[in-house]
Parts: C-alpha cells; structure tokens; sequence
DNA sequence: TGGAGGGTTGACGCAGCGTCAGGGTCAAGC
DNA sequence: GCTTGACCCTGACGCTGCGTCAACCCTCCA
C-alpha cells in the first residue's frame, strides 16, 4: 500500500497532479486508511503511468479517460486526431515564430519592407521624423485594410518622391508640424502644391483605386488619424475644400475647376 | 468616432477582445459618449492593430505593453527571448507528437517494441489474454522504473521463452486464472516449477539484477499487482515460501534448499 | 514530548478570451 | 408612439492543468 507521495514519485508527478486527476475522476479515489490517508494499490500506478503517457503525449486529460477504455479502433481514430491538433498547433507556432522574426525594428512593425523602404526615402528627402511617424501610422492601416494590395501601390509611390514638387510640399509639411507657430502661408503654400498635383492626377487619370475607392472608412479614418496627430491638418482640409477637394488621404473632386 | 465593433472589424478582432485589452490596461479606455458608449479615434485602430500584430507573433500581452513602448534594442532582445521560447514550444509539441504516433494499440501504450514482441509470444504459447494483461502491467511498471534497461533484458527473456517448462508454467498460469475455481492442485504444480526454475538460474548463476536488485519497491509492487490481478496468487506466493523462495517477480532464496 | 515531514480539504491564480445573464440605447419601419 | 433588431454596457463564470498558499491533522523519530 503506497502513499500519495510514493504513488506520484514512482510516476514522476506531483502529489498535486494526482489529486487533479482524482477531482476530475480521470483516476479512481483508492480507499483511505484509519487516518483519512489514501492508500494506493499497484494498480494505481499502472494506472497512473498509463494516464501520463497519454497526457505527455499531448492528449488532453479530458480525453485520455475514455481512450484508456477504448477499443483498438476508436484508440487509434482518437490518437490521430490527436496528431492532427498537435500538427495545426506546431503551424500556428511556426507561423508566430516566422512573423517575430520579421519585426527588428519598431518601423518594420506591421509593414511590408517596401513600405518601410518608402519611409526610408521620406527620411533621405528630409520629411521629418513626426510627418514619417504619421505616414507610418497611415500605412498600417492601410495594410490592415488591404494586406496584398500595398505592396502592389509602393513601387509608384516611390517612384512619385523625384518629383521636386511633391518634395517641396513634404518639407513644408515637416516645417509646420515641427514649429509650435500658427503660421497660415505655410499652409496655404502647402494647399496649393497638393491642390496641383491632384489636378495634375485628375487630368492624366492617374486617379484610380479601383474598388478600393468605394471603401470610404479607411480614408475616413487616415484623415482623422492626421487631424488626431496636429489640428492644424484641420485647416488644411478646409484650404482643400476652398481649392476643390475634399480629403486628403483620397482627394475627391467637389466641382469641376474654374479654369 | 468608432463604437467599439467597428473598431474591432477593423482590426479584425472581437469585440470581447478589445474590452480585455482595456480590463488589462493594453489600451486605453476612450471616451464615452452621452449613452455610455465607448467612442474611438483613428490612433486607436492603430494601436489595436500594433498590438495584433505582436499578439499573433505569439508574445504574451502581458509583455507586448512594454515592447511597444521599447527603443530598438530592449525591443529586439525581447523578440529574441519570445523566439526562444516559441522554439521551446514547438520542440515540446514535437516531442508530443513523436510519442503519440508509437501508441498504435493498446498493448503498445508505455512499452517498448520489445517488450510488445515479448507479449505477442506469449500469446503465440498459448497464454491467455488475463495473463498477458498482467504481464503488460508488469512491464509498464518495469518500464516506468528503469526505462532504459528493459529493453536490455528482453532479448534473454524472449529466449526463456523457449524452454518447455517455462511454456509449461505458463499453460498451467493460464489454467488457472482462466478458471474460476480453487483447484489447488494446478497451483501446486506451478510452484514446482517455477522453484525447479528458480533453482536452475540460482545454480547457473543467471540471477544477477545488479543494482536494480536493490529497490525492493517495483518490486513489491509487481508481488502486489499479481496478488490484485486474482487473489489466488496470495496462495503461490506461500507455496513458493514453503520450496524456500520468497517473492515471486523477483525471487529470493529464504534458506538453502534441503537438497 | 516536541518537531519535522508527511497527509487532508478548500480556494485562488495563471492566459486570453468565449459566453451567458440582465440590463440600456439607437435607428428604422409601422 | 410602439415595436423590432442590432448594438452597447457591466459582471461573472468557464476553460486547462495544475502551482501555491492556508489552516489543520497524523506519524514517526530523537
């Protein structure tokens, strides 16, 4: 007749994972001696490693009771179902294990490394760093938005950064957002040049989104991101809509320009 | 502003999800509009996807406030130990998933091919399925306690197994446990043997256990198993005691045979 | 006779939410 | 003005496999 502790020890358990299984019926409660101790026969053990096996095989504890009464069959059905759910769980973890190993540094998070190219040059032309922070914040929701459809749009929107107008409108964005200043002719010049460029996308048809332009929360969402980030974007969207625009994230034609 | 299902949308998360992140203090509680309502801004989409984007990497959220708020290198030391232990885990699974493919059928549960082959043996003499259920015990208790070893012994057990009285033994083992009656006289014959046996490997020299001899409990508990299996094993243990042998999976010599 | 080292039950804690229960709110159609 | 369905709220239990107190009893040895 053994004690608790002897039972466990010769399984290689705690006393307190027997205890477990006897809570929830999965090993028999053995008879108790004068003293309220439970006593152990050798059964017990054979039980109790039997249990164990199964358990560190990876079979839940809910399952292993009825398995351990099974026929060969069934035991058999039952172990690769077993082997299925191990497999799916060491996929999931590979696949966390892969996407860690992508996130180095905190730009990376998040992004598809022609993304983080992008804020690369942004940097090179000298957008300061809380104008890139906000084009990185804009860009993870874009990908959540549209995982597969990014990294299609980067190449032509790095390709967009020679052009000495759009740099021209980037550090005069840096320029605002970094002074405290409510400087209006800044942000006016800066109207103007977006207000170009859109005409200039609109006439060549550069404009074209396809369905995604029919999602309207997303840009919703980045304009308010924007204005979150310094009100001030809020007057410029007011000088967009005075030029005929409306948004910013996706500009919108109000009305046709006065020529 | 977002209720807090769209945010969750967004971020492909449940709603559920969200207000455990707020109860853990992950992210902020927002707002509430004049109903109660939580009402979320753009920033908090973003902030809901960063932290997605770590979760799903498989780091606890427990620990993926502080990464978030981490510069470059506390960051990547951290993924570093997050990989670390996703590796740990999925070595484990593994593990788990080897040993579960060796549990085809039931006798194969704990034991090593072996000792299955072994078992089949037996069955190939003429053993009955009780017999062979207690010899499975038996050896999952051996296995348990010397794990390496068995595997050992099998060979010259496998080998035993072609002497006739040992064959005999068996028959008559069978015989009896497979009938319901006190025929003492099989009983008597099967002590006979097994001392006759006994005296052999004793005379040979066979019996050398080495210091597995000396932990009497597997032992003790085989003895005992037997005695649970069918009680009339209490009567061969005596009848064995009487041709000076004590003990029955490891028999010792109590005095020198009267020769 | 006292203390160490067993044993007993009961209960909380852990991770990351799922899932009721039992309410209040909002927008739309009648 | 009323109903209906879809959301929102808080609070609380459930799941897995035990670890870890707490508070108390039993046994054995010096």
């Amino acid at each position: 007749m053994l004690t608790i502790s002897q039972l466990a020890a010769y399984a290689g358990v705690t006393v307190r994972a027997v205890r477990h299984y006897h809570q929830i019926g999965l090993l028999p409660e053995p008879e108790r001696d004068a003293s309220g101790y439970r006593r152990y026969s050798a059964g017990a053990v054979v039980s109790l490693i039997r249990i164990r096996i199964l358990a560190n095989a990876g079979v839940p504890l809910s399952q292993i009771g009825q398995m351990l009464e099974a026929d060969a069959s069934t035991f058999a059905a039952a172990v690769e179902e077993i082997d299925r759910q191990l497999g799916d769980e060491i996929a999931r973890l590979a696949a966390s294990r892969k996407q860690i190993a992508q996130l180095a540094a905190g730009d990376r998070l998040a992004l598809a490394p022609e993304v983080t190219t992008y804020l690369d040059r942004l940097r090179d032309i000298g957008v300061s760093e809380r104008v890139v922070a906000g084009e990185r914040d804009s860009w993870i929701l874009m990908s959540a938005r549209w995982p597969d459809r990014v990294r299609e749009w980067m190449p032509s929107k790095i390709a967009q950064l020679d052009d000495p107008q759009l740099i021209r409108l980037y550090r005069i964005l840096s320029d605002i957002f970094e002074s405290d200043t409510g400087d209006d002719t800044l942000l006016v010049e800066a109207a103007d040049i977006l207000a170009s460029l859109a005409d200039q996308a609109y006439r060549s048809g550069e404009i074209d989104l396809g369905e995604v332009a029919q999602d309207d929360l997303p840009f919703d969402l980045l304009d308010a991101l924007a204005v979150e980030a310094d009100p001030r974007v809020k007057r410029l969207l007011d000088l967009m809509r005075e030029r005929g625009w409306d948004g910013l994230a996706r500009l919108e034609r109000l009305a046709e320009p006065s020529t």
